[in-house]
Parts: structure tokens; C-alpha cells; sequence
DNA sequence: CTTTACGTTTACGTAAACGTAAATTACTCT
DNA sequence: AGAGTAATTTACGTTTACGTAAACGTAAAG
């Protein structure tokens, strides 16, 4: 199949209806008309992904439709070729920048997650001996199966 | 220093004084009082910095202040611990996400700026022997120095 | 022929996350 | 004493990204 129907954007999608409009309002998606109806097309389709990817990833619309614009410049003068580039490399460096944060934050709640366990083990131990608290902190005496 | 005002934490940090006390409004931050004046301390530094973080990657405030809660649940509560892994299992399982979209988006990234380096030799190869272009296209003949 | 499904435009409403005064207080420097 | 600097509260304004009717159109199904 080549051409959707709104709602069948929006099902495969989980946008609703007036968010498609919205992007189309804002210019991120330009579907043909049969009519008064909007029809998508695959080109479409890959384009709301990208603006649902972009805005899980916290970019803004606007930004979302910087980026879109990156996909569709295909005129081939070479300075253009060359800003094209650099507009590339401004959104890799975000991106990887993004990478960065989130690396530090999975490290950070593997932190709280080691901790926690720490004391769980803590908790469990001293229940039944409740004097050796500290060594059992340190060296844990029994491997979990598996 | 183990103590900031308001002013240096929006320089170091780069937020309004507003966007501080907006978070704080929002129980995000609980700087101490001294007199009128808020006091931050290291902690509420640190707590800072995770909510630009957060930002940053794209979560509203209400998680940024989930995440936040995460840091600090120091009660020692079998029932607590295991639950607090959960959510850290959640988070985790998120950021993960979010890392896959982000590496998506530079392959696509990528994927733009193979084909703009491709049209620009093209451009360059089609200037000087224009009757050559696709061959220069599959097999470049000249590598770039370095 | 009316119901149902699907879609349309227009328009007002709203939540989130601050921005932007305005008026006041307090301390320090000259 | 006066000026400057940094902070405070209160409150209305703004932008972004839609939500939510309302009122209408079209086409297939029962």
C-alpha cells in the first residue's frame, strides 16, 4: 500500500489526529490532497517517525523541522553541499552531547541501584546475624545462584 | 565554599534565578533560609545540574522530579528497596530507549552526509571531466591526502 | 435513506515552563 | 547619606504543543 489516510497514521504511529494536523500546520509534513483529504505517503510516514524520535529525544518543533529540512535539501551547488555539512555536525555534536548525559545518568542510577542492593543484602543479613553487618557489607559470603 | 546564593547557581549553571526558584516552587530543590534569602548547599548544587540533565534529555519536571525522588529514599524498608529497583529498572529501561533513537539519528545523520560528500565530488570530478561522473562516483581514484 | 466511519475547518481552552515587570528589602561601598 | 548590588514576593504575560468541542462533508453499509 502506498497511500494512508490520516488515521491510519495516527494508529501505526500513537499521534493523534490534531497532532498530525499540528505538524502539517507547522510545516513538518506536507501530504498530498485527493479532495479535501489528506493523503500520506511513505515519505510521510518516515517523516512523522523522525518528528516522534525528535521529540522523544526532547527536541522542539522547531528544531525537529531544522532537522527535517536536512533529509530534503538535495540541490547540489557546493556551498550549499558544504552548510549542509555543518548543519550536520552541529546536530552530531547534540546528539552525541545527549549520549554523554545519558551515559552519566545510567551511571548514576546504577549508583543508587548498587546501593540499594547494599542494603537489601544488609537488611537480609541482619536478620539473621545481625553482628556482622559490616563484613558481609564488604564480602559478601554467598553468590547469588545463576 | 559550602554555601551559594541564588546568583551563583544561576551563573555556574546557566538557569535564571527564576527557573531556580520555579523548581523550587515545584519542590524540585529545598534550598535553607537564611533570613529571606535562599542558602544552596552542595546537595541542592548537584540536584541542580540533574534537572538540567533531565531537561536536557528531554523530561518534563513531574519525572525530573520522580528521578529526583529516586536519589533520595534512603528508608530501609525491604517492601521500599525492591520497589525503588523497579523504578530504577524503569528509568533505566528509558534512557536505554532513548540511547537506541539517539544512535538511530546519527546513522540517519550519517547516512545525509555520505550522500552530500558523494554529490560534492561529484560536483568536483564533474567540473574538471564531466563524462566520468559515475565512475567517480563508485570508485573515487584519488583519496583525500592525510 | 439513515446510520456509521472517517475526515474536514474553525476556534477557544489548557498545561508546562518559564519571562518580565514592579515594588520592596537589605547590605556594602564610597 | 546615597548609590549600587543582590535578593525577595507577587502577579500578569508568553510560547509551545497540542486537547477539545462544534459544525459540517462524503461515501460506503445496512
Amino acid at each position: 500500500m502506498t497511500h494512508y489516510g490520516i488515521g491510519d497514521l495516527a494508529r501505526e504511529s500513537g499521534a493523534t489526529l490534531r497532532a498530525i494536523r499540528f505538524y502539517e500546520d507547522h510545516g513538518l509534513l506536507r501530504p498530498l490532497r485527493e479532495g479535501q483529504r489528506r493523503i500520506y505517503r511513505e515519505r510521510d510516514r518516515t517523516r512523522l517517525k523522525l518528528i516522534l524520535r525528535g521529540k522523544r529525544l526532547g527536541f522542539s518543533l522547531a528544531e525537529i523541522a531544522e532537522i527535517l529540512a536536512l533529509y530534503d535539501e538535495p540541490r547540489g551547488e557546493a556551498r550549499q553541499l558544504a552548510f549542509l555539512l555543518e548543519k550536520i555536525a552541529v546536530r552530531r555534536a547534540e546528539l552525541l552531547a545527549k549520549q554523554r548525559d545519558i551515559e552519566a545518568s545510567l551511571r548514576d542510577l546504577e549508583d543508587v541501584a548498587r546501593d540499594c542492593r547494599r542494603r537489601q543484602r544488609a537488611l537480609k543479613d541482619g536478620a539473621r546475624k545481625p553482628e556482622q553487618e559490616q563484613a558481609s557489607r564488604r564480602r559478601p559470603r554467598r553468590r547469588a545462584s545463576r
